[in-house]
DNA sequence: GTGGTCTAGACCACA
DNA sequence: GTGGTCTAGACCACT
């Protein structure tokens, strides 16, 4: 669906600009916007893409090669990791750490599990109305 | 429900201590423990408890202040504030958009609605097991 | 009009307990609620009906006194001081001190006298139309 | 039009440094001559053209940050936020607050608005007589 | 280089 | 007693 392989960085957000690069890339690994073999852009394209030191953007790919997310090699470039269920990996990655955002949140809040749960529910049943 | 007053600092957790003393001020208002127009503990005596700086516990009180969380008035100490603040509602938002989030995500995945429930459920009773 | 002698302390307004106090007593003569020679309430009374330290009264109406807004007496009581105009000489200042607030406004947004002129103006004119 | 970029502080003004701090950079930002997406001065360089402790500035930065004025990145520096912010409507809301008070207050004194807005010219003249 | 956090101590104003 | 401000210096993370 997504065409535009364009990342973009939040002016407001204060967290560190490869942690934000990091989760666009997974993000876009996810969602299957970029498969598995397929090479992404260049750290030098990334950088001149966001108008960013080179610096930064290798230190996000690097970390992301830690996770096994993506592989780099010498003079070639960089390739999404073609480990099988590398996408659905991600996404289950993801849809934890929403939830524990959801938990955080919660208890913020005062809310007890019982309470999270319910809250669930009913955004899963306004879910379902809206798309029928 | 909850005895002890003191607040504590995990040493395990990498925010910064501001940051800690802030979330567990507002778990207590959040539980009841402290009520509105209750006084809390002094800047002085809740750094001394804490065996902190004066200056990072006023720095909790003063963001905490901003949300509306507390009222603080020279000379005389800090209370909690009378009104809920409109920091609850924005919370609250935000809990929906997580949730929201790991509905879209748990979609993408194939799950059904129950297994996404059991996942909240497991990640509740790990998130205590780690607090206990 | 207004009957009832009570002052109100803001909770929220970050100014010291004894400016607000005597901002309001000013408020009361300039606005003729409290006439020239009037006995005012005693520093027990106000702390008392307030809440508050006596300290913190006797400080608001010690500082009135050196302005020449109220007179205490020993044993007697406070009054409001019989000096001739005090009440429109109060005003005037409230006036000013209002335009002094507007400029400085202003200057925090950029505007030129000028324009402020303008904006008094059209404020003049709302009002007329609402009183009509 | 204004030709040094430095700030300035004075000696006789006794309200807190970091307030006058944060009053001059609005300033700059009202009057354009500090652009949207401007890097402004480092907080250690203008602390040390301040003379003054690198937390002080540090402060004002940092509440400035909080009204929307100023974006501060780490390890970037701080620019002169890209969007208006909705601190200047509050700032405008604060400013027809003032000029009505103005008026009720003229109203009361019974004069007319022709004398009002001459008043204003007047307080205006001496503003610039002490910033001169 | 930049900002983010924290410390230990000081002095002042307020109640 | 309380909080409000400021200092001079430290260490860390990010670019």
């Amino acid at each position: 669906m997504n065409m535009h392989t364009e990342l973009s960085l939040s002016q407001t957000d204060h967290r560190p600009m490869y942690l934000q690069i990091m989760e666009q890339i997974r993000h876009r690994v996810a969602a299957g916007d970029w498969a598995p073999g397929q090479e992404i852009p260049s750290i030098r394209a990334m950088a001149a893409g966001l108008s960013i030191s080179v610096i930064t953007v290798k230190r996000a790919y690097l970390e992301l090669e830690r996770e096994g997310v993506i592989v780099t090699r010498q003079g070639k470039g960089s390739f999404i990791s073609d480990k099988p269920g590398l996408g659905a990996s991600l996404q289950q990655q993801a849809l934890d750490s929403h939830l524990q955002d959801a938990i955080d949140s919660a208890a913020l809040l005062g809310l007890d599990d019982k309470a999270l749960l319910q809250r669930l529910q009913m955004l899963q049943q306004k879910h379902k109305e809206k798309n029928s």
